[in-house]
DNA sequence: TGCTGCCAACTGGTTCTACCAGTCTATCGA
DNA sequence: TCGATAGACTGGTAGAACCAGTTGGCAGCA
């Protein structure tokens, strides 16, 4: 009924500014910012503000910072890290980046099999019960919001039960990036999520140890998802690619 | 000879003594922080370096803010991203996290064939000329140290060729783990690196396009320096082990 | 008794000002 | 011509004052 107001806080606006201004080129690699005083007049805030902005783009290696000269951007497609998809996923006019969308959902589709078959292997009992509860929901559940939301815990057990950190985090830096486009995900997915019998398979290869079982089968589901993941990005160029044709014609 | 003095700031400090108090779950997830003029009054800095740290705390998700409410601390094995990898590779004591340098290493090891199989189906021909030229120099090349950074080059120039912007970021946040590790990684894979006609037979394939054979090269030379990383680290582990025991029997 | 509303004492958010500490450059003197 | 230096920038730090949410307790009313 009714949503909480988000209230972002001023520093948060300014990082934002920056950090768009540098994803999109608007301020080039070499680049100097202007001073943190010029920027807070420039921006109509504190000098503090614009300092708490900075600070977090210093730790997201968008800028590098001097004392006693300028602050220069970074080229963050050498230096930052996965933390920086989210702010990649969308351009100016909020449209998906495909290339982006595509780049992660590969990196996904890559690394899941690798996580299942570890998860088979360093796995225990604990994994495979966590998982089974999980499919057990999944059957009874019945909204395509609630599949979805169960799918992704599922995985989520199973980057817990390879043991991997760098999986781990790697992972949340995707989860972080696909949160924005939850809802489309699930349109997307719509048919995938319908496959109990994978998930219910994959979770008895992982309880019986089968590290090439789990990575086959694994490989299996999450290939079919990603394939519709990337019929939907095709379409999608192709819709974006006729919108900006034809607004280029009604420019004629 | 010299070497350049590390001037941290004073917000930097509050930033790493914090950060290591959560990642070393000093302070646990779901307690709170003290407010930040106590924090500033307890360190003694201004409240405003304080609330600069605070604000990167966030950004890394290790950290949650509520105007009006305290601040409390995120579990990062759920919320971070990859970006927080480097500082779990040391413990407090500045030892090695082995299980973590086992995670880096491995999903280096999952990644690289994938990287390798895509740049040469994406890979244009600049990407081959770059990864011969970077081969030439290894050839001529002496200094073990001098060998790894062009190694290294060369997966770089591949990741690159791969237009993965996914796999680029994860192997920045990479890539910023081992740097502190630069040397030691240098005696690890010493024979590894030697093994130049592994490189060349990869820019040729890549050159060719050739996905598959790309892939089965990257592979047969990644798991060889795993396998020399993951040996020495079943050594560091021992070794690791046995002070830490005869500390023990030593407290006796 | 139990609810409502308000107030006080916290919390973080923001803005100033003043000053410290590096860096760069133009100018002046040897 | 060269080099030292003064001044005008840059970012770094501190502190005070105030705004803006949250919380909890207390007074007053139903």
């Amino acid at each position: 009924m009714f949503q909480a107001i988000s209230k972002r806080s001023v520093s948060d606006e300014v990082f934002d500014q920056l950090r768009n201004r540098i994803v999109s080129r608007d301020l080039k690699a070499g680049e100097e910012l202007p001073s943190e005083r010029l920027l807070s007049e420039m921006l109509g805030v504190s000098r503090n503000a614009v300092r708490e902005a900075i600070k977090r783009l210093q730790q997201a290696r968008l800028v590098e910072v001097k004392h006693g000269g300028m602050t220069t951007v970074l080229d963050y497609r050498i230096e930052a890290g996965a933390d920086l998809l989210p702010s990649l996923l969308f351009d100016r006019q909020g449209q998906i980046q495909v290339d982006v969308a595509r780049s992660i959902v590969r990196m996904r589709q890559v690394l899941s099999p690798e996580i299942a078959g570890d998860a088979a292997v360093y796995g225990k009992a604990a994994t495979a019960d966590r998982l089974d509860a999980i499919v057990d929901e999944m059957v009874v559940a019945v909204a395509p919001a609630e599949l979805q939301r169960l799918a992704f815990e599922f995985w989520e057990v199973l980057v817990d039960g390879s043991g991997n950190i760098a999986y781990r985090l790697a992972f949340n830096s995707l989860r972080k990036t696909y949160e924005p486009i939850w809802d489309l995900l699930t349109q997307m997915l719509g048919r995938d999520l319908q496959k109990l019998g994978a998930f219910r398979k994959l979770a008895v290869l992982v309880r019986q140890g089968d590290r090439d079982g789990a990575m086959h089968s694994a490989r299996e589901y999450i290939d079919g998802s990603s394939t519709a993941i990337y019929q939907f990005l095709d379409l999608y160029e192709q819709h974006a690619q006729r919108v900006s044709k034809d607004a280029v014609t009604e420019g004629q």
